[in-house]
RNA sequence: UCCCCGAUAGCUCAAUGGUAGAGCAUCCGGCUGUUAACCGGAGGGUUGUAAGUUCGAGUCUUACUCGGGGAGCCA
């Protein structure tokens, strides 16, 4: 409330039409000056113009309208009129134009600037209308998942951020002294989601994971979201069922709600409506690898794991995520099961979104034998004691499961179109980089 | 860890080995429909650091520092 004032919404200005109004901001843009000013005024949820002209207010307000510095913060009263001048419909016709915090010399100015500049003013990159447009899409994206899980009896239960091992290796943990002992941050919450379905039948995780990748590339961070839902009873085929429906739906509901931010990021529509549509092409490892073998690749070695280059074409090749299966088994972890019509193949899914967007999903169904996976956990010298408890899921009721893992900020890269996963998180972290 | 590229005004970038410049930002002035508004003026520099070649280095050489892109690995 100010002076008997509601705050309205930018996004909502367009249901108050003849109305006076309070509205609360930053200052954007200022353009003309003498007798007539427009200020570009953003408030988080879009931005209107107001229109001050000398002649239609106080004498100090027009002087505060001349004050106003790109960011500084301000009240507006004033009325809401429709003009088909103005970008959105609407503009302000502002009775008091009140300052609430200067701004001086703000650095992002109105030109380019490069990556690093960016990086060191993240905190007020965020300002910028196609970061906001991100954060939007994003904040779409993670209602989205847990919209999705929570419709179909998927619990959320939440996987810890201190470890004592490594689910994967250990050359990618970040180690952390955890009093007298070390711990690493999770690099995924899959183990531990395995034993939260076997309690709860159908779970996800949701929340930070962290690798020590020496990444340089725009497709990695050191830390980044995952969510990773976990289901007994669920075969190779019921997991990829649930990622195409999964994906479709993020896609869906993006589609819906924030086709306005979609168009200032500029993306291209059609090629992103396809992902909102069911069903989404599978092709075993083996097919994947002749088509790029008949492509020409040459540097694709059959039997080995795709590259950046070969995700691409992979990806490029449809029109719509595409999930590759049934990997050769020497390249996958220890934890998948392997394909009863041929063992040396592991029951794993990647799914890989087109444009060159690379790899967004990665899933199996799990190992369920304790046997098998006791031999693979001594194979692959990995510390027993450390497994003790996750082989314990196999002494009692072991059942048939699988789940699988979607790098959030990979795929609101995917449906903004924007190259560059350290856009895609307020603020990234990245080899060489943890500031601000 | 490896390969490629870069570092000049607050920002983005120019400058044949020969007087260091433009646009934006900032400050001053003009304009009642601007859309990265426009027009006129002003201030703003140890050319990343260190050494070398040269009559002379922003420019050539070497090392270092920082950053960007990519490989590998992965979501």
């Amino acid at each position: 409330m100010f002076q008997g004032h509601r705050a309205v919404s930018i996004r909502h200005l367009n249901k108050h039409v003849g109305e006076e109004v309070l509205l609360q901001g930053w200052l954007y843009n200022k353009r003309g000056k003498g007798k007539l000013y427009f200020l570009q005024i953003r408030d988080g949820t879009g931005i209107v113009q107001a229109v001050v002209a000398k002649d239609a207010i106080a004498e100090e307000d027009f002087e505060t309208a001349g004050q106003l510095t790109q960011e500084s913060s301000l009240r507006v009263i004033g009325k809401v009129v429709e003009d088909k001048r103005a970008p959105s419909g609407v503009e302000i016709q502002p009775s008091r134009i009140l300052l609430v915090g200067k701004s001086q010399n703000y650095p992002i100015t109105k030109k380019e600037h490069g990556p690093n500049f960016l990086l060191e003013n993240r905190h007020l990159w965020l300002r910028s209308r196609k970061q906001m447009a991100i954060m939007r899409v994003r904040d779409e994206v993670l209602k989205a998942i847990r919209d999705f899980f929570y419709d179909r009896d998927f619990a959320c239960v939440d996987s810890p951020i201190f470890t004592p091992n490594a689910c994967e290796g250990t050359t990618n943990l970040f180690g952390v002294k955890y009093f007298d002992e070390m711990a690493y941050l999770t690099q995924s919450g899959q183990l531990y989601g395995e034993a939260s379905a076997m309690a709860l039948g159908k779970i996800y995780c949701f929340g930070p994971t962290f690798r020590a990748e020496k990444s340089k590339t725009r497709r990695h961070l050191t830390e980044f979201w995952m969510v990773e839902p976990e289901a007994a009873f669920y075969d190779l085929e019921d997991v990829m069922l649930l990622a195409e429906d999964f994906v479709s739906y993020i896609v869906g509901r993006v589609l819906e709600h924030r086709h306005e931010d979609l168009e200032t990021l500029g993306r291209d529509l059609t090629k992103l409506e396809p992902a909102a549509q069911t069903p989404y092409p599978k092709i075993r490892y083996e097919e994947a690898a002749r088509m790029l073998v008949e492509s020409g690749d040459e540097t694709f070695v059959p039997g080995e794991d795709f590259g950046a280059p070969h995700e691409t074409f992979l990806g490029n090749s449809f029109d719509r995520p595409v999930m590759v299966t049934h990997w050769p088994a020497a390249i996958k972890a220890f934890y998948m099961k392997r394909d009863a019509a041929n063992p040396e193949l592991a029951l794993g899914v990647d799914m890989i979104a087109p444009e060159g967007f690379g790899e967004i999903i990665g899933g199996a169904q799990r190992e369920e034998d304790l046997g098998l996976l006791e031999e693979r956990v001594r194979e692959e010298k990995l510390p027993e004691e450390a497994f003790r408890w996750y082989l314990d899921l196999r002494r009692f009721g072991s059942v048939p499961h699988g789940g699988f893992g979607l790098g959030v900020e990979r795929t609101v890269a995917w449906i903004c179109g924007v190259e560059h996963l350290r856009e895609c998180i307020p603020f990234p972290r990245m080899l060489y980089r943890i500031y601000p």
